[in-house]
DNA sequence: TGACAATATTACTAATCTGCAATATTATCC
DNA sequence: GGATAATATTGCAGATTAGTAATATTGTCA
C-alpha cells in the first residue's frame, strides 16, 4: 500500500509516539542502549562500557525500562539488563541514515 | 547480515540521532507533521488543521525545519511547508507497532 | 507610499529534565 | 544479626522546553 494512502495516526496515537521518542532523546540514554547491543549486562558493567556515573545510569534505565525498550532481571546480587526492543536500533539505523545524506547534501550545497 | 554483527554507533552519531528523537519527542509537532502528511499547507492552513495558535505552529516548523524533517517554499503572500523526509511516518509506523504489542501484552498478563 | 494579511520572532512563565551527591533499599556472606 | 556490595531513590541546581501575547518582518495590493 502506498504510504499516501495509510491512514493518519490518531491524537491517542501520536502522543504515545512521541512519549516513545522522548525515551530516545537523550544522549546518555541512547549510549545506554548501544552498550547493551553487544550483550546484556549488569548496571556496573554499564557504568564501566559508557562511562556514566551510577545513580544516573540507574536513573536512565528506569526510564528505558518504563518505555518497555529493556528488560531487567536479578541475579544474585546484582541485576542485569538487557535490550527487549530491538527496533531501536532499526529507528536509529534510519535515523542515521538521514543524517548522513543532509550531511553528504550540505557538503554538495557548498560546491 | 544479522543485526548482531552490524557496527556500533559512534558517540557523534548518536548525539545526532538523540537530537532528531528531541524533534520528535512533541505531540504538537508530530500532529503538524501528520497534517502535512496528506498534502503540503500553508501556515494558515496548519493552524486550521490541527487547532494550534499561531505563534506555536511557526515555532514548532522553525524546530521541523532546522531538523531536515520539513521544508518551505514562499508563495505570494504565504509559505507553504511540506514534508522533506518522509521516513519520518516509517519511524512513527515502528513505533506505532510497538505500542500496540505492548498494549496487547499488557491486556494478556491481566488474564 | 500606506494599509493590510501572513508569518516569524521575542520575552516571558511554568513546567520539565539532566546530572549529581547523599541516602535508602535489597541481597549476599560471615 | 551485622557488614558489605550492588542498585534504586530522593532532593536539588542549572538548563531546557512548550505555549502565549505582543511585536517585528515580509509581501501584496490599491
Amino acid at each position: 500500500m502506498p504510504r499516501s494512502l495509510s491512514k493518519d495516526f490518531s491524537p491517542v496515537q501520536l502522543q504515545g509516539i512521541a512519549e516513545m521518542f522522548a525515551s530516545l532523546s537523550d544522549g546518555s540514554r541512547l549510549t545506554i542502549l548501544n552498550s547493551l547491543r553487544t550483550s546484556p549486562a549488569f548496571v556496573s558493567e554499564i557504568c564501566l562500557r559508557t562511562g556514566l556515573k551510577q545513580a544516573n545510569v540507574s536513573k536512565q534505565l528506569g526510564i528505558l525500562r518504563r518505555a518497555g525498550l529493556v528488560q531487567s532481571r536479578r541475579q544474585g546480587n546484582q541485576i542485569k539488563y538487557s535490550i527487549r526492543e530491538p527496533m531501536v536500533f532499526d529507528l536509529c539505523g534510519i535515523v542515521c541514515r538521514k543524517l548522513r545524506r543532509d550531511a553528504r547534501q550540505r557538503v554538495v550545497m557548498l560546491h
